[in-house]
DNA sequence: CGGTGGATTCTCT
DNA sequence: GAGAATCCACCGA
């Protein structure tokens, strides 16, 4: 949770690809309803319980590849869904992946233009430091259906490159009806 | 052993 | 704002 934050101006790289983590989202493997490992280890999770910095890859609504980044000590499962970054290193080639804009806003892109696929999972990351300081915002996070309310949700609020601007609340969703 | 529901994105109205 | 696309690991039996 602390690492996800952490995270936060971090590039990360996929196979020289990639750029500074501007949007990071933490799941906590024991007690978090959210995360893919809150009901132990399987066949798919596996590699959250590897040591810090392992990927974890997995396929969203049959469709999509979103990546992760485990964050705590062997065996414990902790990860942060990469949600978007900065498109810096490599944008051609995130260019020719993606075929549209934008290139790293949500997760499902992000794995796109990282070409993230099973063979990713259980690798190593590749990480480099930030290389200025950033602001960093904590909000809700982001299409769950289980433990909703917690914050665990970390965002640059200066980069353009957030799937989606600080309000918490889902795409289309308003903060509030109108009716008196 | 079948049904189901996503840590999403895109298009269309 | 709603619905489609797409698929398989996991749940419950």
């Amino acid at each position: 949770m602390a690492a996800a934050r952490a995270l936060i101006g971090w590039t990360l790289l996929v196979d020289g690809v990639g750029g500074p983590i501007v949007e990071a989202e933490a799941y906590r493997g024991r007690d978090d309803p959210a995360s893919h490992s809150f009901r132990g280890r399987t066949a798919r999770n596996g590699a959250m319980y590897g040591p810090p910095g392992t990927l974890y890859v997995y396929r969203s609504y049959g469709i999509h590849w979103c990546v992760n980044i485990v964050c705590g000590p062997v065996d414990v499962a902790d990860a942060v869904l990469v949600r978007a970054l900065e498109p810096v290193q490599g944008v051609e080639r995130m260019r020719a992946r993606r075929g549209r804009e934008p290139l790293t806003s949500g997760p499902g892109n992000v794995g796109q233009a990282l070409a993230a696929s099973p063979l990713l999972n259980g690798q190593a990351a590749e990480l480099l430091p930030p290389q200025r300081r950033r602001r960093v915002v904590r909000t809700t996070r982001i299409g769950l259906t289980k433990a909703v309310e917690r914050p665990w949700r970390f965002l640059d609020p200066d980069s353009p490159y957030v799937s989606r601007p600080i309000s918490s609340a889902p795409r289309g969703v308003r903060h509030r009806s109108t009716h008196p």
